[in-house]
DNA sequence: AAAAAAC
């Protein structure tokens, strides 16, 4: 088993790209699919958040590219050869990004198409001719039914995030994709997470496929590590707040359920004085590459998001995921909490567990395989908001700023895939771990807020029962469970 | 109970 990029044997223009964004040691998924990529194969991929799967299918395919000439007659010089589907634009944009890096000092040409923007430009790219083109699946089809696009000479396909891509939201404008391309090609599925009707399912896109599962499917990075709080509906955002501070998180996911609440959660930070910048999909694309950019570059602190930042977006550094709501499906948790932990850097991921939530924790576990406590969170009282800077104040406060604080230690020698070099031009981030025993903040009693009574708690738990018979009883709206709550009956 | 992806 090869464990190092020089020893693929790459043609010497990826070579040379490779070396020059660091990348010495492979990762396990990188070591095993690599190969198997080369040799033609098809793929179904498992392995963790933050492990290097884009070099894996992206570098043994541009390889593929150069070594294997175009057969075709077509009158076209650059037609498109492979094709890279994913669930976001953002993702998109981030992957298109690093293949047109790889591809650097190769003569293949590559391209991105997303929604939410202009199609000129797009088009204009598309007639040029690329070889290698990334794509969301809505605006891919805008292209090829206004045939600005010809995808009769793709080689390869790729679904990253497949498990996403083949889920029902998707899977209808993916079939209608999948129609246009050629039966004979290569397809290769690459995700962290795979459920066993997932993986039925992607078997059927497959032909005698090679699985890797680097990692048991659903994995979690082992790097992170994990908290769940105990927080009243009402009192999440107090709680939200307190942990920012006393874990001192200088950067953060912050992800919420739904768009509204994720709007009004970053309206709220950003009056507390927290540099928040907030992405969903109700916003402008330009917003939400604004919003992302000013995350990345560390203009803004706490990126507030739906599940829309869930999955594959690779920005390094960041010391915390913070789940506002417990997500939806179990599976998205191992993808949000995948946006710190990367590259063997070593994150915290901290979960605020909610009195209706028990169901979706439930779900949780059994994804997990383990067993969820979530602690109880003392809240202390309720500060005048004027003060300005809390966000920023920690040394103000007498406490060091915590940088690099745990992200040392998760590092393993030998794990080294390009992120060494340009580690120290960033801006510090960290997190500190929680206050000493005898902080102010943890010695008061646990007083449950007005509205979040024990009693209270457990009348909820009675109305979200679990299923009987395979049938889930009703769920009354949240704010039927609010009321419960405030009668404290 | 939601989000995402096209105009």
């Amino acid at each position: 088993m090869t464990s190092s990029f020089s020893e693929l044997q790459l043609s010497p223009t990826i070579d040379r790209a490779v070396a020059e964004m660091g990348y010495t040691a492979m990762t396990p998924i990188q070591a095993q699919a690599i190969p198997v990529v080369l040799q033609g194969r098809d793929v179904m991929g498992a392995a963790q958040t933050g492990t290097g799967k884009t070099a894996a299918f992206s570098l043994p395919l541009l390889q593929r590219l150069l070594v294997h000439e175009n057969s075709s007659t077509s009158p076209a010089r650059h037609p498109v050869r492979a094709l890279v589907l994913l669930p976001t634009r953002e993702l998109a944009d981030q992957v298109a990004q690093q293949v047109a890096l790889y591809a650097k000092y190769t003569k293949l040409r590559s391209a991105v198409v997303f929604g939410g923007m202009d199609m000129k430009p797009q088009t204009l790219e598309l007639k040029k001719g690329v070889e290698v083109l990334v794509a969301t699946p809505g605006r891919l089809l805008d292209h090829i039914e206004a045939k600005n696009v010809v995808l009769n000479q793709v080689e390869y396909v790729v679904l990253d995030e497949a498990d996403r891509m083949l889920d029902i939201g998707f899977l209808p404008d993916l079939q209608r994709i999948l129609a246009y391309l050629p039966r004979q090609r290569t397809t290769l599925l690459f995700s962290a997470t795979f459920s066993p009707e997932i993986k039925r399912l992607a078997a059927s896109y497959l032909n005698d496929p090679v699985t890797i599962e680097v990692a048991r499917p659903n994995e979690t990075a082992s790097t992170v590590e994990q908290r769940f709080y105990a927080a009243g509906e009402d009192d999440k955002r107090r709680a939200l707040q307190q942990l920012l501070r006393t874990l001192e998180v200088k950067q953060a996911f912050i992800f919420v359920n739904s768009k509204l609440g994720c709007a009004r959660l970053a309206r709220a930070l950003e009056r507390e004085g927290f540099k928040t910048a907030a992405l969903h999909g109700d916003k402008s694309q330009d917003e939400r590459l604004k919003a992302l950019e000013a995350f990345k570059c560390g203009e803004v602190d706490l990126l507030v998001c739906t599940d829309v930042a869930a999955r594959g977006l690779d920005i390094k550094d960041v010391p915390a995921v913070f789940n506002y709501d417990v997500p939806f499906h179990a599976e998205d948790y191992v993808h949000r909490i995948g946006r710190t932990g990367r590259a063997g850097a070593s994150g915290l991921a901290v979960t605020l567990v909610a009195p209706g939530d028990a169901r979706l924790v439930a779900e949780l576990e059994k994804l997990l395989k383990k067993k969820i406590a979530p602690e109880p969170l003392a809240l202390e009282h309720e500060r005048p908001r004027s003060r300005e800077g809390r966000y920023g104040s920690a040394d103000d406060a007498g406490r060091t700023s915590g940088r690099d604080r745990g992200r040392e230690s998760g590092r393993e020698s030998g794990r080294e895939w390009g992120r060494g070099s340009a580690r120290e031009d960033r801006p510090q981030r960290g997190f500190r771990s929680p206050a000493p025993a005898h902080d102010p903040f943890f010695d008061k009693p646990y007083e449950p807020s007005p509205g979040g009574t024990p009693a209270a708690w457990e009348a909820v738990e009675k109305v979200l029962a679990p299923p009987r018979n395979g049938v889930s009883p009703n769920i009354k709206p949240k704010r039927k469970i609010a009321a419960l709550l405030k009668a404290g009956s």
